[in-house]
DNA sequence: CTTGGAATGTCAACAAAGCTGACGTATTGT
DNA sequence: ACAATACGTCAGCTTTGTTGACATTCCAAG
C-alpha cells in the first residue's frame, strides 16, 4: 500500500477496521430511513411515494428533460417510470410535449402544482439536512459528501457531477 | 444565531446555502444506490430480496435477538418481517427457539448457511464501503459519521448507539 | 423513395415487499 | 381468573419494481 496519501495513516488505519466500517454501513441505514422520513410523510397524505418525489425532483432540477433521460437517471425500467409519470401527468403535476424536432421524444416539466408540490418536499427535506449540516460543521459536511461521491457506481457519479453545476 | 461554535461561522455559511443542501441530498440518493448495488446483485442470484439482508444483518449482529426487537429496529409490521423471517427459516439460514424464560419469545440465530450468506453479503459491501473510506481518508470518515448519526430520528439513534458498542 | 431497423414511449400482467385489520394460541403476570 | 404480551397467520390492498408485446417515429441503406 503506498504510504504518504494521508498523512495519518502510518499511525493508525483504525478507521478501515471491519467495526469501523460495519458501523458506516449502519449509520447508512438509519440516516437513509430519516432522510425519507419527513418527505414520505407528505406523499403519502397526497396518495403518492417515493418515486413520484424522485420523478418530481429530477424534473424541477432538468426542465424540459426526456423520460429517456430521467430513465438513466433513476435506474429503473421505463415501464416503471412511465406509471409514475402517468399519475402525475393525470393529475396535473406533470406536463408532457411532444418534442419539437423528435416526435418520438416527450420533455416533461412542472406545472405550478406540480412546483409547489416539488417546493414543499424539498423544503421538508432540505429542512433535515441543514439541521444535520448545522450539528456538524462544514468541515465535517466536506467529509459526508466526499465520501458518499466515492461509494457511487460510476454512472450514478456521472449524473451526479453532470447535475451538479447546473447552477442557479 | 449563536457564532462561536465553529469558528469559521462567521465567514461562511456557504454549506448551508440551498444549492451546497441540494447537493447533499443528491449525494445521499446516488450514493444510496452504490450502497445497495453489490448485496442487491448476490441476493438476486439466490432469490432473496433487500428485506432478507436486512433481517439477515441484524441477527448476525444481535444473535438470540427476539422477534418483537427486530421488529423496532427495522421499523417494519410483523407480518412483513414474517414472510421475510419465514423463507429465511424454511431454507434453513435461520433458525428459531422458543425463549427458554419467557417461552412466547422465539430467539433468532443465523445458522452455518445463513452466517455463510451474511458474510458473503456484508463482504460485498465492506469492499466498497473501505475503497469509498480510502480514498476520502480518515477525517472525511469523522465527517460522514457525523453528519449521518445528525441526519437519523431519534429512535433511529438509540438502535444505533445501542449496537454501536456490542462489540466483538 | 421505400423499407427495415433502431429508438421512444405505452399497455398488460406479474412479483416483491410494504401496509391495515382481524383472529388464534401460548404464556405471563396481576 | 383474567388481562396483557409475544408470536403467527389469513385476507386484502398499495407501491414500485420486473418482462413481454406493441405503436409510433426517425433515419439510413438499398
Amino acid at each position: 500500500m503506498s504510504d504518504g496519501v494521508h498523512p495519518q495513516m502510518g499511525q493508525s488505519l483504525l478507521f478501515l477496521t471491519d467495526e469501523q466500517l460495519r458501523k458506516g454501513i449502519e449509520a447508512m441505514f438509519f440516516a437513509y430511513r430519516g432522510f425519507t422520513a419527513d418527505p414520505d410523510r407528505i406523499l403519502a397524505e397526497q396518495g403518492y411515494g417515493r418515486a413520484h418525489h424522485r420523478a418530481i425532483h429530477f424534473i424541477h432540477r432538468s426542465p424540459g428533460t426526456t423520460v429517456n433521460n430521467l430513465l438513466s437517471i433513476l435506474g429503473v425500467t421505463k415501464q416503471s417510470l412511465n406509471r409514475v409519470l402517468r399519475t402525475l401527468i393525470d393529475d396535473g403535476l406533470v406536463r408532457s410535449s411532444v418534442g419539437r424536432q423528435d416526435k418520438r421524444e416527450r420533455h416533461l416539466h412542472l406545472t405550478e402544482a406540480g412546483a409547489a408540490l416539488e417546493r414543499s418536499l424539498s423544503d421538508a427535506q432540505r429542512d433535515r439536512m441543514r439541521a444535520a449540516y448545522r450539528s456538524a460543521g462544514p468541515d465535517a459536511v466536506a467529509g459526508f459528501r466526499q465520501v458518499l461521491e466515492a461509494m457511487m457506481d460510476e454512472d450514478a457519479r456521472r449524473h451526479y457531477e453532470a447535475m451538479k453545476d447546473k447552477a442557479e
